[in-house]
DNA sequence: GGTGATTATATCGGCTCGATACATCGATGG
DNA sequence: CCATCGATGTATCGAGCCGATATAATCACC
């Protein structure tokens, strides 16, 4: 998940660790948190993994006056990963965290699996939606009356999602059929 | 978090940990996985606490034909550390997940505990909108297309939540006066 | 008598977070 | 002229939580 985000901002040009985490709280901030208790660890597992390398300090002697950074950039095998990561998009990509940080990346995604990641997503939530409607007509024993306040709004804004899902997925079938 | 809705349903009645999952499952599985990787880590670390403990096998022999279960229930220190935790309702108790716990036994919350939750869950949604809006009426670099539908999305839901809380703190205030 | 679902407890590795520490630089202002 | 504040920047630690998995007994069904 972090993996994805970092090789996919990699992606774009390579940047340095304080880059990437004020990029990705710019981008999705108010849907992640992104800690610098996540991304220095990230950084080093890709690294260990091939996926990026440290950049030469051939440069860093332009922009000094800095404190020391250190420049990331993908190698072949990371764009491979991120590419993988993209094609095998599975069952945990339509979860909400998961899911925003791929609409992310949607310019740079081949429309096919725009469309796999857009149908999975919407399944997803249907399930809750269905989750939720159950439980509120159940006719069973009584339901706390917060609870049922709490139900009510998850059923109503899941709606909402579904209905949003609907109208991007047409946009991507008008535009493949153009 | 976890602690904190397994005090609260251990409030109610003792319970083993599967029905606790359960309960929570059933409870709040739209909002939140509450798995048993944190459940069963989390009720030894209460029990090394003293805020729970086992209760005897006196009963077992009654329910027999069931593998082994362990019932818990609270201590005194249990019930007053969840006291504890309402009053000192926090920041980090308006947050998503932990909202919705919260709401969920808003029922045992004393009346002054619940508005002071309420308004700051507000203030942290609210928050989260002018965020939104900021980023989207930016007039700086352009904006991708998904991640623009992405934070308008957002920020109609998290208008949608503010007016949702302000009912609820409407009511509530209703309520006080009668 | 076998097969699968349900009840039930438990652990493991791995990811993530919040807090914190350290260090340098630019600007603001007394 | 220097103090202090707020960015910029890298990094770690402890702790919580999750998904997957193991183990086992019972129950309902055919």
């Amino acid at each position: 998940m972090f993996e994805f985000a970092l090789l996919g901002l990699l992606h774009e040009a390579p940047m340095h660790g304080y880059e990437l985490r004020k990029r990705l709280h710019d981008l999705l901030g108010a849907f992640r948190a992104f800690s610098y208790g996540s991304l220095y660890p990230t950084l080093r597992r890709l690294q260990r993994a091939g996926l990026i390398v440290e950049e030469g300090p051939e440069e860093s002697a332009l922009s000094w006056g800095r404190r020391a950074r250190k420049v990331y950039k993908l190698t072949p095998e990371g764009k491979e990963r991120f590419a993988d990561l993209l094609a095998n998009a599975g069952p945990q990509t339509w979860d909400d965290d998961s899911f925003g940080v791929h609409l992310a990346f949607f310019s740079r995604t081949p429309a096919d699996v725009r469309m796999r990641i857009l149908e999975g997503r919407r399944r997803c939530v249907e399930e809750r939606r269905e989750g939720l409607r159950e439980r509120l007509t159940r006719t069973g024993e009584q339901i706390d009356r917060y609870t049922r306040e709490l139900h009510s709004q998850g059923l109503e804004s899941t709606e909402r999602e579904v209905r949003w899902l609907n109208e991007l997925i047409a946009h991507e079938k008008s535009e493949q059929d153009e």
